[in-house]
DNA sequence: GCTTGGCACTCCGTATGCAGGAGTGCCAAG
DNA sequence: CTTGGCACTCCTGCATACGGAGTGCCAAGC
């Protein structure tokens, strides 16, 4: 329904508007773009394009911006996504390699993207319930009073105190412990409440309570997703930068980006790491967000991804390039956490 | 120098402006407060104010607003801390009552913080140096890779792989395991160098090199000061409300908020639990935050303090207000962090 | 000597009017 | 279908004018 050069007048117009941030004329256009046409003739297509709502004007006899929808068929037909600079990608690399341990790399991951597309940038932690056990450790406090250590691929440490009635000989603990790493390691959390079940059978009647205590207790670390929530976000200067006549929007911005909820929302479900959301305007599931846009792609090893992240900005943003910045941290944070990734000492 | 009156306009003019954000005149004032003068009579008295430098003119035939140094007095004059009230300890006790962890006290204290005082809200981390060792931990995970666990009595978990040369038999990891735990438990983070330098003496010549190894993990983990630098932040929502005339500043704000070195340095050294230290203006040491005041104070079981929380907000702040839930906040969680606290199940 | 009412003065904020400019829509010709 | 021309709309910036709020100072009163 839209020919060739309808499209490019829209493309123009979406780069154009990004890059001023005001209205774009059909003069303006014809001159920055090799529309090779007159401006009576881009005026004739915008009238179609605003007919059918891809642009609009804030008011009569000003120059166009592009729509929700507008900017819906711009990122459509994107085809080749920006590839990274080779500074960029060092960049990438020297700014997430030093990181010591989990937090360190989510942090350093939000504080890249933000710097990157100068949005602002959330990151969800991995979440617990997709990553598998590496290790499983029982540490004696006191004679009833046991520590339980659940340590995941991702290097997350998930630490329980079980109580315990009778008190377990060092021989049962040595045994304890052995048939729960050899029923948890390596194996997805949340994936192995059917395999403990049978495990307190192997005890005698005495220690009984205490094995089935801290069963208890290890089903309910591996399975609490607790963890699933956190959310890493930064960058949040940028909002400031969102373009002149937001100011009134910051606050409520602000106050939604506060929200872990709202925040988890918008990251929405993980994807595979190669696949891009984009949602646009009222395509944000949270209505406060108004002329916000959300990027997002899941990270993890290989094509299960372990959690998403992404980006929040104006409608008004850069997609290719923003696009191409989040693909590459997701990338780049996958290959790190990656399955055999250890925090470096 | 300022007789009685002069103080009582200066508290007037500090109050009301704090109210209206409006430069105030003398008719407001004596309108607003029981002055029993003429207006005025004010004004001669807010002429001496001005010369002595405690309050100033947007511009001629404005209203006058309270100097840095005039917040200052008002500050300093200020003697009885308003008491919270009834409702507000009940919202303090269940916001923070409920809390898992370590990271949950610390995230439900920032979000407390930001929504008693309306401002934007800091809180430290309980510094690792501070507090004691709990538990040591060894956990073989395979032959040559132990993982060392510390347990502090905030409930932190510091973790650290060891890379030894010689396996450990059992016996030897359990003698080893009694001996860092005797050396170290009960005592100051940083404090027990000195104790394990004999450690591995007790040791064979094949082991040695391992044991050498662990020990020098732990004087790592327990002398390591990254942690000491982890600082939440929260309720920067609050920063759109910092009143009209601000919204210049708010993007430098914000990229100063992001920055971890910035927050420590507001934040400044640990007090009293029972000091509040309040900077005004000028008085903050960090220069891009101009008409920024920052209210802190030390947190942390009985008179050592373990960390720093605090507030910053306008230096047009309700002084009397912030302070008064920056001390009872501070006082709650000194509680709930008191040395026997462990996180509940 | 401090306090007070009066009064002239200053300055801000808002409203008003006007000119310039950018951009459009439409039409008729190529 | 494309193009140049033209009238029209609406925003923006600027200058001007005006009312209000507040001050500083002075002279009178307690």
């Amino acid at each position: 329904m839209l020919d060739d050069r309808k499209h490019a007048v829209l493309r123009a117009i979406v780069e154009d508007f990004v890059a001023t941030n005001e209205p774009v004329g059909s003069r303006a256009l014809v001159e920055r773009h090799d529309l090779r046409v007159s401006p009576a003739t881009v005026r004739n297509d915008m009238a179609v394009l605003e007919e059918e709502g891809f642009i609009a004007q804030p008011h009569t006899s000003a120059g166009r911006i592009p729509t929700d929808k507008g900017y819906r068929l711009f990122v459509d037909r994107l085809t080749t996504v920006k590839p990274m600079s080779a500074a960029e990608k060092r960049a990438i690399a020297t700014l997430l390699e030093g990181a010591v341990d989990l937090d360190d790399v989510v942090r350093r991951t939000v504080r890249l993207l933000a710097q990157l597309t100068r949005q602002v940038a959330i990151v969800q932690y991995p979440t617990v319930s997709r990553s598998t056990v590496r290790h499983v450790e029982l540490v004696v406090m006191t004679a009833h009073r046991l520590l339980l250590v659940v340590i995941t691929s991702t290097g997350r440490v998930e630490q329980r105190y079980v109580d315990i009635a009778e008190a377990l000989a060092d021989d049962d603990l040595g045994d304890l412990r052995a048939r729960l790493n050899a029923a948890l390691v390596g194996r997805p959390l949340g994936d192995s409440a059917a395999e403990l079940e049978d495990l307190a059978d192997g005890f005698d009647g005495e220690l009984r309570s205490s094995v089935t205590a801290v069963v208890a207790t290890v089903v309910e670390a591996i399975s609490d997703h607790r963890g699933d929530e956190r959310v890493a976000i930064g960058g949040t200067a940028n909002l400031a930068r969102f373009g002149e006549g937001f100011e009134a929007s910051v606050k409520p911005m602000l106050e939604a980006l506060e929200e872990q909820v709202v925040l988890l929302k918008l990251l929405g479900e993980a994807t595979n790491p190669s696949t891009l959301t984009v949602r646009i305007g009222h395509e944000v599931p949270y209505e406060d967000l108004t002329g916000a846009s959300v990027v997002t792609t899941g990270y993890g090893s290989g094509s299960k991804s372990l959690a998403t992240l992404g980006i929040v900005g104006p409608t008004r943003m850069d997609y290719p390039a923003t696009m191409a910045s989040v693909r590459a941290v997701a990338r780049y944070v996958s290959s790190i956490l990656a399955d055999d990734w250890q925090p470096p000492r």
